[in-house]
DNA sequence: ATAAACATTCGACTATGGTTTAATGCAAGA
DNA sequence: TCTTGCATTAAACCATAGTCGAATGTTTAT
């Protein structure tokens, strides 16, 4: 069983026109072509394209698969390589994934502020504050457009 | 108390150039100018800019920054749309988080399996039932240059 | 045999989020 | 005064990751 790009694409949830792109950014080097030069996708190449997609979903740069695929086609003497690879990208989405959390938890202490009862109250306070500050330092304020 | 550009990027995080860039985009329509043209950042602002930047590295587009910030300016007639915008933005980002995650822990499993004692066996085994797919099918086959 | 529906490549185009450069101006210290 | 260091703008440039259109070829069904 082989699948066109068509196929491919649909198997995979990427488009064909990204999956030319990919092939031409070299990540798709273990896909053959039929006499006429057309691709052949077969089940081993939607399982690799699986796992590309795999780092592309989680950030890995279009450079760093080609290395990883470059290191599968290469046979079993560059697992520690693969494993350096991935383990290396694993710490850094963590870190991103930290990063994240952080930023949304301030986030959330907006809205907070904004579901309390109170938030017009403290809005206009905070609008006052910046208000002032502008004021003292001679600055035009631009809130309410009270330029 | 005011900061120059490059003291508000030192502050921020960001460069000289992002703020420049932010505030052409309609991102710091808060900051002022003093009398020759030049940005002075007050502590009101740099907070406003922290919650744009939490905005930004939860990956918000600049376009929905804009929204955002906008709507701060408008006053405290439009919390309930920030809220709006802000639970939203939530929503998507957990939603990319849970994604993410995923994607991670199917990396994960690439990752013990190549730490596996038998991980050579277990590889040779997929490249040569991914090599006998191909030869299936009439391909070339590019595992090992064995083409 | 001809049209529809695929496939190919190449180069141009898009979007996003900046960075860099060039020309220019202001301000403060030696 | 003159140099240094900061500021400004507009426009060009960059990187990333595609997407699209044109020209062309193939396969299939009618």
């Amino acid at each position: 069983m082989t699948y066109t790009i068509k196929q491919a694409a649909e198997k995979s949830g990427l488009s064909a026109s990204s999956l030319r792109y990919y092939d031409k950014k070299g990540l798709l080097p273990f896909v053959s072509r039929n006499r006429i030069g057309y691709r052949d996708f077969t089940d081993s190449d939607l399982k690799l394209i699986h796992t590309i997609c795999c780092l592309k979903n989680t950030g890995m740069k279009i450079r760093n698969i080609r290395r990883y695929v470059n290191e599968v086609m290469a046979g079993p003497d560059t697992i520690p390589d693969r494993v350096k690879l991935l383990g290396e990208h694993r710490a850094a989405v963590l870190d991103e994934q930290r990063k994240i959390a952080e930023n949304l938890s301030e986030i959330d202490n907006k809205l907070n502020r904004y579901r309390d009862p109170d938030a017009i109250k403290k809005v206009n306070t905070d609008i006052k504050n910046a208000t002032e500050e502008k004021i003292s330092e001679s600055l035009s304020n631009s809130y309410f457009n009270n330029n």
